[in-house]
DNA sequence: TAGATTGTTAATCGATTAACAATC
DNA sequence: TAGATTGTTAATCGATTAACAATC
């Protein structure tokens, strides 16, 4: 019954078409075919079709792909017709941020906790949600299910909460921590490393100006 | 006098090496071979001598890698060793947990200025750089030597504010800004699409749960 | 039916891994 | 010198692109 296992290459673009086809649908469009969409999202039609037919023939000959019925079927595929429940641990900046972000709610992310160890924080509110101490975290993950963990702490208190997520049933961590995790197979981890993306900017940056001498 | 291209997935890989060898080198460790490396990376150590040697030898037959000098020259291949002035564009959340983030400092990008089109802001500071107004854009840009702009403001002013940074000489765009923009050759662009990453996440939660059935 | 466009197989390309000669 | 480990070539693997038969 083992389900053939998409690359995480093809993953990776599931939500880039799910943006693309979103924006298609709002402007009315109906069908698009492989190769239209190919030229608006500079990729070739042969990936499109490719990538899509690993799910299943979404498309019909001579006609394209129903851009509303596409839309959908990424949309459950990347599983954004269910609920997910999730905990924000770190209430500085960034975690703030992203607590305040309403999209994801769309997206069917919920914003349930947030977490610190700063006393100062406790009791205070990010979008209806109040921040709670450390100490909560272990029953609180376990008695609301919680699924998703984000992870906006320094990378030494990341490593030793990952513990005790894990313990408590977390299902997936959404890593901000500038550190690699270990994890249980079974948990997801998905890591966004700033830094890192930031000095690959960087490389390119020189690399062009030595190219070009400017 | 074209120098071979190095593909952008080894250039991916150049942070995390940079991340371990400054823990190694912070731990004293002195020397490590592409073999204890790889274990501690969980990568083969094939592709570890490969992605180095595509900026020639820095290791040793017979003894291994310095770390210390290692580190430094993937330091200087990530141009880390020359300054980048940087501006925020949107003070929001998370323009505001970007401006405060200390360590992009010491990797040699400096925080310059910030912008927002909210009046109210405007003349408050973050980590005492000031927010100015967005009609100050495009000449402070061009004044102070802007290598680049950090976009985290909706898609829509996204696209247009880009053009004018482009026109003003700005070199790279660490785009934040849920949408793809278009920027002329030469002009690097890094995506942080904090949304797909999380869908990506909640596809592999789902994958999972879905073959094992809980 | 004829035209269009998918779904899918085959060919190509690039990235990763393995193997080993060079060399410290 | 012998042992270790790199640098590099060759083999493999996987992902992308091209081609085309199937079919709406």
């Amino acid at each position: 019954m083992e389900e053939k296992e998409i690359s995480q290459a093809v993953i990776g673009r599931l939500p880039r078409y799910f943006r693309y086809l979103g924006e298609l649908r709002d402007e009315g469009v109906e069908r698009i075919s492989s190769q239209e969409l190919s030229e608006l999202m500079k990729v070739t039609a042969s990936q499109i079709r490719q990538d899509f037919n690993n799910f299943g023939g979404f498309g019909q000959q001579g006609y394209g792909y129903n851009v509303e019925y596409l839309y959908e079927e990424i949309g459950k595929i990347l599983g954004l017709d269910k609920k997910h429940n999730f905990v924000i641990i770190g209430a500085g900046n960034l975690g703030r941020a992203l607590g305040n972000y309403m999209n994801f709610e769309r997206r069917g992310f919920i914003f349930r906790g947030m977490f610190d160890q700063d006393k100062k924080l406790i009791g205070q509110e990010v979008r209806g949600v109040k921040i709670m101490g450390m100490e909560e975290l272990e029953s609180f993950v376990r008695d609301n299910n919680i699924d998703i963990a984000v992870l906006t702490i320094p990378k030494t208190s990341a490593v030793e909460i990952v513990d005790k997520l894990v313990n408590n049933g977390i299902r997936a961590i959404w890593n901000f921590a500038h550190v690699d995790l270990n994890v249980p197979k079974g948990v997801q981890v998905e890591n966004v490393h700033l830094s890192d993306s930031l000095m690959k900017l960087s490389y390119n940056i020189n690399r062009y100006m030595k190219e070009n001498d400017r």
